[in-house]
DNA sequence: AACACGGGGAC
DNA sequence: GTCCCAGTGTT
């Protein structure tokens, strides 16, 4: 029995009724693929299904402004994802007149598709034998094979990627690669997998070595930064308050936040209080100050955890042009924010 | 080659 | 707390 025919039997049985295995058209399983990257199936399924039934063709989600994008995108994180995304529907709209690209090379040249998604696209829209390598492909491979090569390494990319195209089914490329990914995920799962009901179990060299829990093997991540972060709620008596859209490279580029003022450590009231006499936007004004939360919210993210303090600021009249509170809603904020909102009773 | 980029969920 | 998730782009 070949790796691939284990496989696909064992998809015959298991296999996950989900929405974009019902197509193969394109603006479908590119969609599916930029939602599911670095994202489990459970939180992305919903997205999918918004952006499919605000967006039905890639005209349409051209047609959208980012903001509106972007607000659909809110939660899901890495929102690279969604500026590229959209930049690719225009481009695919009004430069390629609406069709994908047929083959990797072309869809690699698309703006969020890298390897795995122009595999992926490639392999299950027009069978062009290309493996897909996802973390769970590498989970599989390297534990079916005993590989030790740490697997977020530029040699681990290579290797891994010559074995997934090595035993990928030339005959059909889009069942393979669907299945073993779903068995990675479902199966071969990253901790406590059954191994004594897995069809692999006789040849696994992890499962026989004892070596499932030690593979695949990852190189460290960096510890993530502290950052102290302060963002003025400004509530003036007509209702209004301020939000700016962050337009510089790096995390949250184009959501909405309140004004933000970072400092290298924890601020108390008083320290605050003076540094604000010196903050442009609240020169010369007359502001009642008070803390939202007492204790700092911590946010955590894969790179940075934010220890962040919410400051009400009550006046009279905005000190620069702001939005009515009850719109606040409208605009794409992080989820620090969006939590925010929803605690804070306006 | 190393790093930044979100947020949720499992253990 | 740690690790992972249908990875990609930048430096």
């Amino acid at each position: 029995m070949t790796i691939t025919k284990t496989l696909t039997s064992w998809y015959s049985i298991h296999k996950r009724d989900l929405p974009w295995r019902n197509t193969t058209n394109p603006y479908y399983i590119w969609l599916s693929e930029i939602i599911l990257q670095q994202t489990q199936i459970k939180q992305g399924l919903p997205y999918y299904e918004a952006f499919v039934n605000n967006y039905p063709t890639v005209f349409q989600l051209a047609k959208a402004k980012e903001s509106q994008v972007l607000k659909l995108w809110q939660g899901l994180g890495y929102y690279s994802r969604a500026r590229n995304l959209h930049a690719t529907a225009k481009y695919v709209a009004y430069e390629l007149h609406g069709e994908f690209p047929k083959n990797y090379k072309g869809l690699l040249k698309l703006k969020g598709v890298g390897d795995y998604t122009a595999s992926a696209i490639a392999s299950i829209c027009f069978n062009e034998n290309t493996a897909v390598l996802d973390g769970n492909v590498y989970r599989f491979l390297s534990r079916y094979f005993g590989i030790n090569t740490p697997i977020n390494t530029t040699n681990g990319f290579k290797t891994f990627k010559a074995l997934a195209q090595e035993i990928l089914d030339k005959n059909n490329p889009a069942e393979h690669n669907q299945a073993i990914m779903d068995f990675g995920s479902r199966q071969c799962m990253p901790t406590n997998p059954d191994c004594t009901v897995c069809p692999f179990k006789e040849s696994c060299v992890a499962y026989n070595k004892s070596l499932v829990a030690a593979l695949p093997v990852k190189l460290k991540a960096k510890k993530p930064v502290k950052k102290y972060f302060n963002f003025l709620v400004f509530i003036s008596s007509s209702g209004q308050t301020i939000l700016e859209k962050r337009e510089e490279k790096g995390i949250w580029k184009n959501l909405y936040q309140f004004p933000l003022i970072e400092t290298e450590k924890a601020t108390h009231l008083n320290d605050f209080k003076s540094k604000l006499k010196t903050y442009p936007l609240l020169n010369g004004e007359n502001y009642e100050l008070i803390l939202f939360n007492d204790t700092d919210i911590v946010h955590k993210l894969s790179h940075q955890h934010l220890h962040t303090k919410f400051w009400i600021v009550n006046l009279n009249k905005l000190p620069t042009s702001g939005i009515p509170i009850k719109n606040l809603r409208d605009y794409a904020v992080p989820v620090l924010i969006e939590k925010f909102i929803d605690d804070f009773n306006f």
